[in-house]
DNA sequence: TAGATTGTTAATCGATTAACAATC
DNA sequence: TAGATTGTTAATCGATTAACAATC
């Protein structure tokens, strides 16, 4: 009963955050032969509450033996499960620039059930060349190519003047949901999923903290207001 | 006494990812020669709530003018203070593969008060040459060089398998804050700044959204439980 | 059994949203 | 002035953390 697969809830965001960071130790400790893992020892592992990682845990529908913790490859199927990657997840990436290209051949990708089956590029130059095992195609044939093929996931790597068209040229052909890079912010449908990987947004948290950890550590005295 | 810049007040981290956003809009904004903008507009524009642009905004210190609006130069002003985007962050980069490439030659990175260096590889034939105006250097030279050169920022963009170690020998050269796009949880002590940018975080989130989408679309009744 | 660990219900905390007064 | 917009205080919501019972 148990063993079923559960058609997967929407769980929060910041869970689903982490649980790329818990396969990626998971994946550590399978090399290492270990068994069962503690909601304890993955909390430290990762610098974690152990609380949270068993409430996140519970989420993907395991359950833990007490005494024991979690079966390591349940466990790790569970998360895949969760996170849809145990399926393969074909997409169409736009802009076979250098983020492109670093996408294309980013090795572990596929392990995230995801495969980019095809890029599509408006420089002349670049069409018709293979990049990384991928095709680079012309945009013109990008829409009817998401209808014959049936594909749902969008990559979009462009440059930030072209990706909104990109965006509505997807959208056209029946994608479902588009990982932007460009920085943009992308208007869609509402039932069109957007997902924002976009440098800026970490980079700014990036400096601003460093700023707040330089300014703490120079000698002005903070004003209290 | 407005003018003066304040020492930048640590902000939530939900506020900071959105400030890129902001900037992005006011870029454009900027171009059509726009003067003041209303939180209304923004919050329309980005698909975000008014109360929360301007509750955002009030963190930068900016101060709003009734009927206007915030002045467009002002607030792009504060918001690039409040990133810490108006100073220049000096930065070395480890793993020149296809995704460091990337990232030295994004063009608007610099537009974030962000500047690459150097980089570092161990792959003999990469070094020496010149990758996006920057050079590739040894990474036996990494930690005399942020001594050396007083760096505050660390880039990683190795192999999983070596991140930590990088880590480890940027922390004993003084980086006070790592850039880490290594599918690694970095063990680091923790006046260290950690921002990790994984693929697979955002990937994630992306692809068990687009399973809860399709599974509600399938004929099975949920079952309610 | 005692002890370690899970799983759940309740409390806390922080971010978002609502309500409304202040300002031009 | 009336109306539009800001800015702030209070209410709500959701995620994290605490407390503790259940299980092996």
């Amino acid at each position: 009963m148990e063993i079923r697969k559960e058609p997967v809830k929407a769980l929060p965001e910041p869970t689903l955050r982490r649980f790329p960071k818990y396969l990626q130790l998971l994946k550590r400790l399978k090399i290492e032969n270990i068994r069962y893992i503690a909601s304890n020892m993955i909390a430290d592992e990762l610098g974690l509450d152990s609380i949270q990682v068993r409430k996140d845990l519970s989420l993907t529908g395991i359950i833990g033996k007490p005494k024991l913790g979690f079966d390591l490859d349940e466990l790790t199927q569970s998360l895949f499960h969760s996170l849809n990657w145990d399926n393969i997840n074909e997409a169409f990436l736009v802009g076979a620039g250098s983020l492109g290209n670093a996408i294309m051949g980013y090795k572990n990708i596929s392990a995230y059930g995801f495969k980019i089956i095809a890029a599509f590029d408006n420089d002349a130059s670049k069409i018709g060349s293979i990049m990384n095992n991928i095709e680079i195609l012309p945009i013109e044939n990008l829409t009817d190519m998401i209808v014959s093929m049936n594909i749902n996931i969008g990559v979009i790597t462009t440059p930030e003047e072209t990706a909104q068209q990109i965006a509505n040229l997807m959208i056209s052909g029946g994608i479902k949901a588009i990982w932007n890079f460009a920085p943009v912010h992308l208007k869609v449908p509402e039932n069109i999923i957007i997902e924002n990987a976009q440098l800026s947004q970490s980079l700014g948290v990036l400096t601003h903290k460093l700023a707040v950890v330089m300014k703490s550590h120079s000698s002005l005295p903070a004003k209290e207001n």
